[in-house]
DNA sequence: TGATGTCTGTCACTCAGTGCCACTATGGTT
DNA sequence: AACCATAGTGGCACTGAGTGACAGACATCA
């Protein structure tokens, strides 16, 4: 992977062969492809275990308010990111330029934003309109939570980024709640 | 595209080469990557056209409504896909089996919400408060959009969408309005 | 010493995608 | 009629990603 990432600067994304890595790491191609499925893989390694940890967050948020615990998921993927701050910030330059690349990372916060929806969908009536709004309620965690990560990306990764997260969540979860509880409280008006 | 779509079909996505597609389309492989650039791109004909209208759209709705104006191109994206039901539906069946494909149309939903936003953010003060309601309203009506497409998908296209349409794009408009406006009076508030 | 399992490398292969060149058909020019 | 420009096409060779099959290295345990 750090042979992955140094050449990939130096030499840029298509500039670089899969050969040319596993020269630099001195290990064999077939090894390559023995521990990352794709060439895009090098850059993206821990999206699958980030998603099996919200998933089993939200799995285990049965009981709390449901706005609350999509803005707690949201924050935990957001924190995964700030974890490793430089390799975070490697990859938001090679995204930035490489399609390819960008489109990985656009399709998995689509996964992630699936989760979330998925989860809401579970907690709230099997209606079109919770539907409805459980997706546009992920939409806008997910888009809330991006917003202040490219903020803070852009920025270099120096300031605090969490006060910003805060207020973007709280922003996006007072919109949100009534039109969450509105469409839970759907099924009952229509068993009244 | 017909041969290709065919072949799709009954042998699968991966399970049909571009060899196989030519051949049954009667020209050559050469001649294959001179329309397409990719196979993928078989499956995905007009979405930059869709793009390029969307655009076109919002550049000349600068003295409208902002979040009408959004509202509206989604719904002139929806109905590019409904113009074509059978190639839509087929697209569809292919993009829930095919994990590259789905990235792929992930990607392109993504290109168009990039477009809303930015629009949204060049009729906003350039306030970081601003950027977030941008975001969130494109990706609210994004996911209100998708989320009528999908389940008139799931239908089988049997049904009118437009109502439903209709519903989720105002219940979205109404919960977005406040937030954009209050974004918008926000910088006036810093003058004061 | 032998059996087992894991990790690794080598080789050969398929297939997507690209660059280069040659051929053909068409329409317009003199 | 001979001449040209141009657009569309096919053929060919090449790079590079990804896969399957096999064999060797090594550590562990009996």
């Amino acid at each position: 992977m750090r042979a992955a990432f140094e050449l990939f600067t130096v030499q840029g994304y298509e500039g670089t062969t899969v050969d040319d890595i596993t020269a630099a790491a001195g290990v064999s191609r077939r090894t390559f492809f023995r521990y990352f499925p794709s060439k895009e893989d090098v850059i993206f390694p821990d999206h699958d275990s980030v998603l099996d940890r919200v998933r089993w967050y939200l799995g285990a948020s049965a009981n709390t308010e449901p706005v609350f615990a999509v803005a707690e998921a949201a924050r935990l993927i957001f924190e995964s990111f700030v974890a490793t701050p430089e390799q975070t910030l490697a990859r938001y330059r090679l995204t930035r330029e490489v399609a390819v690349l960008r489109d990985r990372e656009v399709a998995s916060v689509a996964r992630y934003e699936r989760v979330l929806s998925d989860y809401l969908r579970s907690r709230l009536p099997k209606t079109s309109e919770a539907a409805l709004a459980a997706h546009v309620a992920a939409a806008s965690f997910v888009a809330a939570h991006n917003q202040v990560l490219r903020e803070w990306l852009r920025s270099g990764g120096a300031t605090d980024p969490h006060p910003a997260l805060d207020v973007a969540l709280t922003t996006v979860a007072d919109l949100i709640t009534p039109l969450i509880a509105r469409s839970s409280r759907q099924s009952s008006q229509s068993t009244v």
